[in-house]
DNA sequence: TGCCTATTTGGCTATTTTGCCAAATAGTTT
DNA sequence: AAACTATTTGGCAAAATAGCCAAATAGGCA
């Protein structure tokens, strides 16, 4: 990366980073309806503890969900839940995408 | 990414993950203000044309930008503009992250 | 204290991403 | 047609990411 692009792009693009991977934004979804604590989220995506809680640290390094401890489990929580708001945008896009190629089909068909 | 999370996921993923690079956040910025054809954009993040294309490739497969051709040029669009009003939610993330940083040097200095 | 449970860390390999160069392509202009 | 301009593609090496296992850690509980 060593071009003219600014610390501003690359503070957002590793907050967006975090984000850019499915069982983490499985995790995002489900911290927005209510904390979780790893156990359960490893259940929930089935994968090792360990790829879970990486995926957590990743999260919360970017600042995007932070843990507390109670008993003996650690609880995430979701820190800005704005973040969900930016999905439907996202939903926008993919719906987009699918109009976009059923308009495609529908031209090739025509003939 | 053999566990349990659904195509849902993975579609979402796909989209951010193709916003998730310093320069392709700058392009999306710059073309959220207006189009642009590949060399403008080239000599603004000061990378090798290939390069930017790649990124303009990224982005196009995601279904972020358009392209058109005109002239001798491809002048590219954002197809989502509500696509930077999740940057404001960064943003808040980020000064979050900020204020809980100095926070805890606060903390720190009182010893 | 010693066992248990929950979570994290280290280590490793496989995969993906990045970015440059050189070459290919496509369309313009002379 | 030949020379240009603008953009994309192929190839490659370096770096980053993902996910599993095994081992370490940290509290709670018997």
């Amino acid at each position: 990366m060593a071009n003219r692009i600014s610390a501003k792009h690359d503070a957002w693009a590793k907050v967006i980073k975090a984000m850019a991977h499915p069982s983490r934004l499985f995790i995002i979804e489900e911290l927005n309806k209510k904390e979780r604590c790893v156990g359960e989220l490893t259940e929930m995506i089935g994968a090792d503890a360990s790829t879970v809680s990486k995926h957590l640290s990743v999260l919360k390094n970017a600042g995007l969900v932070s843990d507390e401890k109670r008993a003996n489990s650690i609880y995430y929580t979701l820190r800005c839940p704005c973040i969900m708001d930016f999905i439907g945008c996202v939903e926008d896009v993919l719906s987009a995408n699918a109009k976009h190629h059923a308009n495609i089909v529908k031209c090739c068909k025509k003939h």
